[in-house]
DNA sequence: CGTTTGGTTGAAATGTGTCAAACTTTGTGG
DNA sequence: CCACAAAGTTTGACACATTTCAACCAAACG
């Protein structure tokens, strides 16, 4: 529940997720020199190779970083969800080491590397903010090696499927458990190194199992420990401020 | 090749690998206060859910952070060499959210987070170049996630083999294309998720093609371009301040 | 010198990938 | 609003990379 209006911004409401803000240091983010564009699905933001001299902030939409093969398999790294900053690690990185591209229609907020150096020597405070930003994508990052190197595709799937309830519960977009999620299965399949066919043929073990409703873009949560179990998911990684509005 | 006495310090010569530093900061990271001491294998340093008040530096020998699922698999999510701060998230994020253990016998200095947080405040450009080390190790992590997830066992031992190599090149613990890695075909296999059966039959089979010489922790590369073309290696996710010191 | 740890081998079991086709939904232009 | 195209989902049969189990061998170590 926002506790005042500056709670509504996405960035605010994420940042304040991982930890607390005080109102000055909130006005000094609203504050940022944003350019707000609306991009469609699938449109590439940044490239790897490219060396960007300002960051993304995701207002709106479904987001995802990913790396591609010679031979042209593709490896999701990471999804983006509302309030996330998918490369704020251009600030200290210059070459970006992945690409990031819109899976929905997305509103983005671009901020110059410039704006955001000087809110973070202006209040460093919000440099540690942003810096533990980084550092939980980090832990995210982790959290997807495990899930991806030890558990088969059951758990593999049920473990991401958490991941995304809990981080879109966290900035307040589940409701009643049902949230959208609108990757396709083949992004599902590049995001967890498995095979289109096999999470079709997974998904459907999971809703057999009666765990999830997952059609349309729109993901029902029917069992939540259920699925948790299936995934061995515990929301430590996420590094939340308050996990309780983590657990259903 | 050391240019003055400090580069000697292995966390000056790996923050340099990274970005340059000016003769001011580098004695100003060499005063920090460290409690040096040296662990045997196998041992843990910090574990999964401690809340640790200083950060680790490895002076000596090989590390790596693992994570365990409740089946009792583990996942290596990173091996850390002489000069890396495996650590260093936990300024910022105050759980662990993964196990430090060593791998050989190691010389650790510990610092208080104090400490670093001092010497960020008064050297901004320090505390930038922590940072950017916590974003190259994301960078890894994402890479990692690109080889386990796309990678069948050859090419992911492959790519692993070069990057080890390419680090300790960056380091100096890299000569005539022969360095020091320890680590058992067991860690292998858990840092690949591979099965240690499997990690075996195919470092066969990258020592029958002649690309390398592994044997008794001592690592000799024998076809560098075949190495990396097996691997698909390219070094950039690195963010290593010379390149080229990289390439064989 | 025995014990432990790590490396090697073989055979059988299996999870997952591949290929190819059909089906369903979504989106779009007439 | 229908018709068509495009995109996404589902299905089956088969191939295969990798796991598992179990045993043996080699090296390291006290």
């Amino acid at each position: 529940m926002p506790t005042s209006l500056h709670d509504a911004h996405p960035i605010v409401t994420k940042l304040e997720s991982i930890l607390t803000l005080s109102d000055e240091e909130k006005v000094a983010i609203l504050s940022l020199p944003m350019q707000v564009v609306t991009l469609r699905p699938d449109q590439d933001i940044v490239r790897e190779g490219d060396r960007p001299l300002r960051c993304c902030a995701l207002l709106e939409g479904f987001a995802c970083t990913y790396k591609m093969t010679p031979n042209g398999k593709r490896q999701i790294m990471s999804f983006y969800i509302p309030g996330d900053i998918p490369d704020l690690q251009s600030l200290h990185l210059n070459t970006l080491d992945n690409s990031l591209g819109t899976l929905t229609s997305c509103r983005v907020g671009f901020i110059q590397h410039e704006s955001v150096r000087d809110l973070c020597r202006a209040y460093p405070r919000i440099a540690g903010a942003f810096w533990r930003e980084t550092l939980v994508d980090g832990a995210i990052f982790r959290e997807w090696i495990l899930n991806i190197g030890q558990r088969e595709a059951y758990g593999r799937l049920a473990h991401l499927l958490c991941e995304m309830v809990t981080r879109l519960r966290s900035v307040g977009l589940v409701q009643d458990d049902t949230c959208n999620l609108p990757m396709t299965q083949g992004e599902l399949a590049d995001a967890t190194g498995i095979s289109t066919v096999h999470v079709n043929r997974t998904l459907q073990d999971l809703r057999g199992a009666g765990l999830i409703n997952l059609k349309g873009g729109t993901l029902q949560v029917l069992d939540w420990k259920g699925l948790r179990d299936a995934g061995e998911f515990h929301p430590g990684y996420l590094h939340l401020v308050r996990p309780n509005a983590a657990a259903a």
